[in-house]
DNA sequence: ATCCAGGCTCCTG
DNA sequence: CAGGAGCATGGA
């Protein structure tokens, strides 16, 4: 038996082009949960242990953007539960921000200008949690996406979680508590290398105990955000940046020693090489405030590259 | 083979 | 404190 919610109308701030979001998540390495089929999104979430269907699509326009959720659940479907998908999905999809202020920044650099308006109406999407967030981050580091996305369908696969819906399998995330269980050893024994394995249980046993929460993290602290999360072994600046803007969603860090930002960089620039890090550092400088933003533009603008 | 990949830690000078 | 070696594991 399913249960099936209304109709939820969603009403994002403009420019708003939901296709964009679809595109760059249809290409995205770490999409693994997330399903994207007839210009709709599916995805399970598990919120206050609740298993639930989310589907998501666009019935409006870039300029005055409307879109229809709807949840399907093996439950009856409550209003705190509409209440909290609601929540959910306006948090990840970013639905809530003006991007106006982003926009006037924009104008500074001609270089980005173009981009911009190559994509205009992209807005940064979450990653489902910024424990989500911090796996793929770990997992991701110095090795390639396509090996990288491979770990996280197996780490996935093992975690063992899974919401029946209508004949479809949707996976989720596995707990801190059940990441822990896997252990290192089987880990290990799935390609991660010791030092991920180790980083990766370190983590959820963290995040378990409350040693590692980012409920306590000030988005807008840049300083003492970077800090608090590099103390934990596996976690370098890289890691905590990406978290910050992929997992919290703050509006102003940016990974600059990430490879991929370091390429495209070089290449928007024409500098004949990859950017170095300071030269992210540094030609990011004019759009503080929304230099998350701007480098999810540029991942994007990867993705698209690779496409073609 | 060889180089490199959405880095991190730890050790130098 | 800036820079670099060493690291672990696959892909192309």
């Amino acid at each position: 038996m399913t249960y099936l919610s209304p109709i939820i109308p969603l009403h994002p701030t403009a420019p708003y082009d939901f296709s964009l979001t679809l595109a760059y998540l249809q290409h995205a390495p770490s999409t693994i949960m997330e399903q994207i089929h007839d210009h709709t999104y599916y995805r399970a979430i598990n919120l206050d242990n609740h298993l639930l269907l989310i589907t998501l699509r666009s019935v409006g326009t870039t300029e005055n953007p409307q879109l229809h959720l709807q949840i399907h659940a093996p439950q009856p479907i409550t209003d705190v539960m509409i209440a909290s998908a609601q929540d959910w999905v306006t948090k990840i999809f970013q639905l809530q921000i003006n991007p106006y202020p982003f926009m006037e920044v924009v104008r500074a650099d001609p270089v980005f200008s173009e981009l911009y308006h190559s994509m205009y109406g992209l807005r940064p999407v979450l990653m489902g949690s910024p424990e989500e967030a911090l796996y793929w981050a770990i997992i991701g580091q110095q090795i390639n996406v396509t090996f990288a996305q491979k770990l996280k369908r197996k780490f996935i696969e093992l975690g063992g979680y899974t919401l029946n819906i209508e004949e479809q399998i949707y996976t989720l995330l596995p707990d801190p508590a059940r990441i822990v269980e896997i252990g290192e050893e089987t880990l290990r024994a799935h390609q991660f290398s010791r030092q991920k394995a180790h980083y990766i249980v370190l983590a959820a046993e963290n995040m378990r105990t409350g040693n590692l929460d980012f409920h306590s993290l000030q988005p807008f602290d840049n300083e003492q955000s970077l800090n608090r999360l590099t103390q934990h072994h596996g976690i370098g600046r890289w890691t905590a940046e990406y978290v910050m803007m992929r997992g919290i969603g703050a509006r102003d860090y940016i990974p600059a020693a990430d490879i991929g930002l370091r390429s495209i960089v070089g290449k928007q620039y024409q500098l004949g090489r990859n950017a170095t890090e300071a030269e992210v550092r540094e030609i990011t400088r004019p759009f503080t405030g929304w230099r998350s933003w701007v480098a999810f533009y540029w991942w994007m603008a990867l993705q698209m590259d690779k496409v073609h």
